[in-house]
DNA sequence: GCTTGATCTTCCTGTTACTGGAAGGTTGAA
DNA sequence: TTCAACCTTCCAGTAACAGGAAGATCAAGC
């Protein structure tokens, strides 16, 4: 099949599949008399694969890796467990930091009225003043 | 006071400074006779405010929207709140995405004992298989 | 007056993981 | 034959900087 339809199966675009032949996560395709990238059956479960693990937000290197253990028939769990350890803990720390910024704009924005009136602790709170005071103190526009 | 002193007292890299300076975010800084940028008190207060609002998410194109709406002292507070609470809607789709991701991994690690035997649950979870089925089949190193 | 080290300047490249588009060849069907 | 729908390569752009080279400047010490 071409990589139009090798995409099509996979959910994975043409010109992403391109990619993944050049930065050398995939193998290069077979190719037609005209040149044609050409896929099997087995390059559509690959691309798959990839597919999966990048929406779980491993790398592009970690899902090379990722690849070489799946292909490697001899290779312990350990490994793979540790990596998704690892993501996990990069998931967790993401979690945490957005977490904390929801929590800081949240409080913010409950302080502010939200209507056409200038006074607005949100601003306030970006440059560092205690919102409840009064005074936002702009900085000149020069 | 230079750019390395008032990267000090606002906590942004002087690289990063000449960047938000580059892409307009911040008004180009007066030069010396030699022609080094120098800054003011009220520099370093704008760029405290830019680090808050970069830190909590908003992009250096939304900052400047904020920093514009900082130095207008007649704009209204609802279009500043109609910002963060935009954002809050980003992190919360963010924050969805991500303990999807989670949990999917540790479903996965669950089922995998990592330790030496090769057989791995997050693999076949990857190459779309029930992982409680046998058999990884992985593709042909070809 | 000279050297030295810290700072400053601009400019260019690299990062991550693609996406869009231009220019041109191939294929299959009407 | 002709046309659309493919395919090819190559180049540029995205976000938000970071690293580093080459060279000017500054302040201090001798």
């Amino acid at each position: 099949m071409n990589i139009g339809t090798a995409a099509r199966q996979s959910g994975v675009p043409a010109k992403t599949i391109r990619y993944y032949e050049s930065v050398g996560l995939i193998q290069p395709a077979e190719r037609s008399a005209a040149g044609y990238r050409v896929y099997g059956l087995q390059d559509v479960e690959t691309l798959r694969f990839v597919q999966r693990a990048r929406s779980l937000g491993f790398s592009v290197e970690e899902v090379g890796s990722l690849l070489t253990l799946w292909r490697d028939r001899a290779r312990s769990s350990a490994e793979v467990k540790a990596m998704a350890r690892h993501r996990v803990g990069d998931i967790d720390r993401k979690i945490t930091e957005l977490t904390e910024m929801r929590e800081t704009l949240v409080h913010l924005m409950e302080r502010c009225h939200g209507d056409d009136r200038p006074d607005c602790p949100i601003l306030q709170g970006l440059a560092g003043k205690n919102p409840e005071s009064s005074g936002e103190s702009a900085p000149s526009t020069a």
